[in-house]
DNA sequence: TTGTATGCGTTATCAC
DNA sequence: GTGATAACGCATACAA
């Protein structure tokens, strides 16, 4: 490889000014410029972005974090239009993505991994078993590394977080049953912590409260957004209750889960059972039935999380804000007017 | 952030001890060890992986080439498994992954890019329109920048690809129709150029000619992988041939776009028409009706792409060699005994 | 067992 | 306009 140095040497100049000529700088007459680039050319230069890092202090790297190792963020179909719209927007700005995986450093906090690999800034995308980790997270709030988390309410001086309307969202599914008559409303949660969870959660009780239902917590289970437990939680609904006529379930991958459990016990969607979904992941509309949901705008979601980084990597000064995003009630084949 | 330099000073030693004493040396006095120890815990220390990137002309770092910009292997399915092995194994290693994103750099080749990353190898993943740099992957192969690709016939001496065995698994999908008594099997294809392409497209003239049923041009059509020309293919297809009786289109993504376009012509799969996809995404299965496919290892090639890929980083005279993994039938709802 | 000196490839601060 | 020179944070050959 080819360093500034080797330039130097071929051009007859100093190194300094081989740096100052390809970066740009007005000080360097045009003539040695243009045979400095001539020669870069030539070898095949490019500036070792390891050694411009250690100086500059600044990798042009976005860092990014996924929750657990197994259920990552790739593989989960709401996250890949965000990460999607991340790669796109980050790579417009100029720069790259680097995904921390090294298991050898497992025992380091996301803040103390950003500082060592020099990244300008971070994402997190925690899904599931990531969330647990609080110490980790205010350590993350307070090291001044720019950081911009998806639903997770992280906020500090110079770390925000990018969410849809979770509450509304929620509450605009539960009124869409009620009005098609449903009053036995089930209700699949993820857990007790989780922001979006308990935004959903409240939604589904504002939806009720409002329109004068009373709250039964036996039409409540917390199914931690595992297909599995899904199951279990619908299971257990139904041999409490009778009489539920709709589920809610606070992600789309739990609605399909709680679909097939229905069927299993004869129970026909939507003829029987109302079922609603949250997300809107592309299998929603392929599913059988097309599955009605609240649709998240995940893309945008990636937009406004990479604009908000970039601002706070580029302005020392700037203070990111939160952003929600709002929903919208997506109605296909799962939903109905109450028959009993 | 604590350099080595804060803990030589509090530790009343030199760097180059502390560096030794960090690093597992053998020749520290286990005394002064322990006190480096405990005061890096103490100022909380991490090693600039950058710095030692310069020096150690290692980064630990894998990168990742994906084809083009809109379609990544983020949002494609098939890629999305083999990556996350990949993620997997690489942290699995000790490697984290760096997405090469930057569209400022869009002049630079992938070989170039790597080097002026300095990332310890590189995995390419190219979709659709990333193929098309000849130049470029034969830079890339004789650079001696540890390489795998995914699909795509790569050979260097530290350069090599993973695949399926597409000609046996398309040949199998074909053979499949064959025996469910179809004779007028249409194919709908990617391009001319693409090897996973061509060789599935040698397995369905295999399976034809064994068959003893003689090649028609009319029933082959090029989609290049998209939907919307799969959709335009089966068209033209339809309306050279009203005798076609299946499909063999050589991806999932494909093969739904046949089904829908056969279906809004009134044609019913598969009572009317047979149709075998491959790649087995996981929506293939969740389709309706499920799709019959043949199936490709995808974990397994993340892994095995991984897997030479560290053998190359890690030992330079290691010389990788292509692998091939083998496929498998799976038949679900799309292919049916002929009717007519 | 420990310290000194050098270098990795680049940018930045000075003189000249 | 240009060239020494230091610095970034670390690893290592060599001395002590």
């Amino acid at each position: 490889m080819a360093s500034i140095h080797d330039i130097a040497k071929k051009a007859g100049v100093s190194v300094s000014t081989v740096s100052r000529a390809l970066n740009n700088y007005q000080d360097v007459n045009p003539k040695t410029r243009e045979k400095i680039i001539e020669i870069a050319k030539e070898l095949n230069y490019y500036p070792s972005a390891v050694a411009r890092g250690l100086v500059m202090k600044r990798t042009q790297t976005i860092g990014l974090f996924f929750g657990d190792h197994m259920n990552s963020g790739f593989d989960h179909p709401f996250f890949m239009d965000v990460i999607s719209a991340v790669r796109e927007e980050a790579g417009d700005a100029g720069y790259d993505l680097l995904i921390f995986t090294n298991k050898h450093k497992e025992r380091a906090t996301y803040a103390t991994l950003c500082r060592e690999r020099g990244v300008d800034g971070v994402f997190l995308i925690l899904t599931g078993g990531g969330k647990k980790k609080n110490d980790q997270l205010i350590e993350l709030q307070e090291s001044g590394i720019p950081c911009v988390a998806i639903d997770l309410p992280l906020e500090g001086e110079r770390c925000t977080y990018v969410e849809s309307n979770n509450f509304l969202g929620a509450k605009k599914a539960v009124l869409h049953l009620i009005e098609l008559g449903h009053r036995n409303i089930a209700f699949i949660g993820g857990d007790e912590i989780a922001k979006t969870s308990f935004d959903r959660l409240n939604g589904y009780r504002a939806a009720l409260s409002e329109s004068g239902i009373d709250l039964n917590a036996s039409y409540i289970e917390m199914a931690y957004f595992s297909e599995e437990l899904a199951k279990e939680a619908t299971k257990k609904i139904l041999a409490r209750n009778k009489d539920v006529t709709a589920f809610f379930a606070i992600s789309d991958l739990m609605a399909f889960a709680v679909i097939e459990t229905l069927q299993e016990h004869a129970l026909r969607v939507p003829e029987d059972i109302s079922v609603i979904g949250f997300d809107d992941i592309k299998e929603a509309s392929t599913f059988e039935p097309p599955l009605t949901t609240i649709s998240q705008q995940k893309y945008a979601m990636g937009r406004a999380a990479t604009n908000q980084l970039m601002k706070s990597i580029e302005d020392i000064n700037y203070r990111p804000s939160p952003i929600t995003l709002p929903t919208e009630l997506v109605i296909r084949k799962t939903t109905d007017y109450i028959m009993r």
